[in-house]
DNA sequence: ATCATATAGTTAGTTATGCAACTAATATCA
DNA sequence: TGATATTAGTTGCATAACTAACTATATGAT
């Protein structure tokens, strides 16, 4: 009873902290080693660049998943290390445009592929339509939670 | 070529942030709905004393995937909402052992049954197996990051 | 017994996140 | 046009994370 009870929780322990903290930080490891100063969180603020330059803060908040405060601030912080600069959009001010600088293109490769080892290593044994599954299962609870009548 | 590049960096992004995040934000949404002034952090732990009280902090860490200055941080907290007291080990004296208080024992079933609630509506439209498979996937992710031939 | 090493936990500094409240610019509409 | 609402972004405050350096206690080898 008390494990029924505990069940679902279980899943909830699995889904928050234990492959994605693990993932996270050994790519953290890995870009360290590779003498790279970025946070994986800075990293992925890059790669949606890297697929499409000069995107809003905004789009950034939808395309990372993260809120206004947090883009705002890992701008901030990219711009310190001169990957990243700020230019007002010519058709609304409000809008920053957010744009790469040439050292941030130079990191893309190196970056990628470190993060294609790290995932590479982090995926071994698991099939490919294991990893289809978790991506299917995750947009889901995605969605789920983020849109429809479960709205809150 | 830079779509293959990009091919398992987004898997990478779905792991990292995406469901995980949602899940995290809905579960803390819906304790502060119901008045509880606690973090799905400090909830974690707790949730691990419920299933077996006076660990110490270092059990703690491995149980809840932390590093040790995460969770004497998160034991401070919970001490300061007296939920929990650290006593020392009787036979050793390094080691605290970290105890529910009554308070903390009044909080499990409302805070289980919420977390099965999120959790629910989660997993609308999930499958038994798929959920068995993502926690299978990311058993085998973890056991890959931190131990065996790639440990670094 | 002593000295070196390992283990449990804490502290300091930096980065990141969530929320709430804020400013500035634009859109809506009476 | 002018008042109101919406949108983009910023700031302040609290919590949490990682790393590195630290203290205190325990273990082990000689």
């Amino acid at each position: 009873m008390i494990n029924n009870h505990f069940r679902r929780g279980e899943l909830y322990s699995v889904i928050n902290g234990m492959a994605s903290t693990a993932v996270a930080r050994r790519l953290q490891k890995n870009f360290r080693n590779a003498g790279l100063d970025i946070t994986i969180e800075q990293w992925s603020v890059l790669y949606h660049l890297w697929k499409e330059d000069g995107l809003s803060q905004q789009e950034l908040c939808i395309r990372t998943f993260r809120d206004k405060p947090s883009i705002t601030r890992l701008i901030d912080n990219l711009e310190k290390q001169s990957l990243v600069k700020r230019v007002a959009s010519p058709t609304d001010r409000r809008i920053n445009l957010v744009q790469l600088t040439d050292a941030a293109l130079e990191l893309q490769h190196i970056t990628i592929d470190l993060a294609n080892q790290t995932m590479a290593e982090a995926l071994v044994g698991v099939e490919k339509h294991e990893i289809e599954m978790v991506k299917s299962v995750f947009q889901r609870v995605y969605d789920n939670l983020t849109m429809g009548i479960l709205e809150v």
